[in-house]
DNA sequence: AAACATCCTGACCATTCGGTCAACGCATCG
DNA sequence: CGATGCGTTGACCGAATGGTCAGGATGTTT
């Protein structure tokens, strides 16, 4: 991961004479403050957060919060590698001999399930790229820029098969990437628009669905099998 | 617009003693403080800019600042006003008579100049719909929805002459509001991804094409004219 | 019961927050 | 020369900021 941040003291728990009880509530105390910490990272940034609204928002006093998470910053820099930790388990493996056409519509729904299971920390992720990341710049230039590029080379050699149009396969997947992560982070307008309480299952499908359907056939993507 | 905001004393100058010089300064320390603003406020949202960041970045003292805007909050609307003025500039008359193919690349080669030409407000406003849109969200439910939903009207005819598959036409305009406006708030990971220190003119104009060329081909739109 | 370790939290600290205000600079006008 | 009025700013205010710490609560192990 390599962040940028300060020497961590995290992890440095698990005593050895935890019964039952004990770790629970520990457990559900961390659950509990890393939940409400991603929901108002998510909706102020980091400087706007304050560990007293995280404080309130998890039931508990400041001292509690910072007890357990050590620091503000510690706790932010622990968030970011959750969500990174979900994101990196996406579409880890595909190979040239897959089917386009599936691996397309698997990454489409796969990264939409992604920004609907986890839409704070969807927007957390957000916000941090939004302030010019700078807590995750070196990830982004390292992992992540590894990540795109072996995709990007199996989607030309696609291309050369004559499986799908030559598009150039980085501004693809920041395609997908924008159209499914607009559903999280843009929320509020998405709501306001189309004037509903939420985003059902349903609508989530036929998104998902209009999604695969225009950005496949826009990449000229033929199916192996058929 | 309508924003909930309170009473706003703004716009009672203009004395009429005004020389060149002095209409001058006033103007270019305001154009200034707005710019300054609008970076800040970009990076780390309402609540985590603060005034002294803001005046540090115009070079001018806080007490300054806050005696041509007035207060934060004024400052932040009237940024939030001003971009919605751009906005609303765009693609505003079109008609089902209209070629949907020069509508649909107008369309997405306005707004990603949009994006390109102001991209700290471009930012701006993603914080602020990312934070819930505490301050936007009667132009979301009003304003905007007329808006979108009048170009989707349009759109659905045009699937019913035949110029267009019939795809969800609300779906179709979050699609390319999402893929343009990445490239402004998701600057920092394009960059950093790409291994570039910016994006050229050749670059958004290679983008521009790659977006005109997928959606279109994916949406099936028949040029009136060929 | 005594000892031990973790859990918990109110009080406190220096710093920064948005905003006010009085005072001064400085030009134009009578 | 005043007088008027906008431009400018350092000093200041109460509130909130992230973080520390001493000490009490709680429970498990001898």
């Amino acid at each position: 991961m390599s962040m940028s941040e300060l020497p961590e003291t995290e992890d440095v728990n698990e005593p050895q004479t935890m019964a039952a009880s004990n770790g629970a509530t520990r457990a559900r105390n961390e659950r509990e403050i890393l939940a409400a910490a991603e929901r108002v990272f998510a909706r102020h940034g980091y400087r706007g957060a304050s560990v007293q609204a995280i404080a309130e928002a998890a039931g508990l006093p400041k001292s509690n919060v910072l007890y357990y998470m050590g620091s503000k910053r510690g706790l932010y820099v622990r968030l970011l590698e959750r969500m990174m930790a979900r994101w990196n388990a996406l579409l880890d493996d595909i190979s040239v001999d897959d089917d386009p056409a599936e691996v397309l519509e698997a990454f489409i729904r796969s990264k939409m399930q992604l920004s609907r299971r986890h839409p704070e920390g969807s927007r957390l992720f957000a916000a941090e790229i939004l302030g010019g990341a700078p807590f995750l710049q070196a990830y982004l230039s390292g992992e992540l820029r590894d990540w795109v590029q072996a995709r990007a080379r199996i989607f030309e050699q696609w291309a050369e098969s004559g499986l799908m149009d030559p598009v150039d396969p980085v501004w693809l997947i920041f395609l997908i990437w924008s159209a499914t992560q607009h559903y999280a982070d843009f929320e509020a307008q998405v709501l306001g628009i189309t004037g509903k309480d939420e985003l059902s299952d349903a609508d989530v499908e036929e998104i998902t669905a209009f999604l695969t359907r225009v950005i496949l056939k826009g990449c000229g993507v033929r199916s192996r099998e058929s």
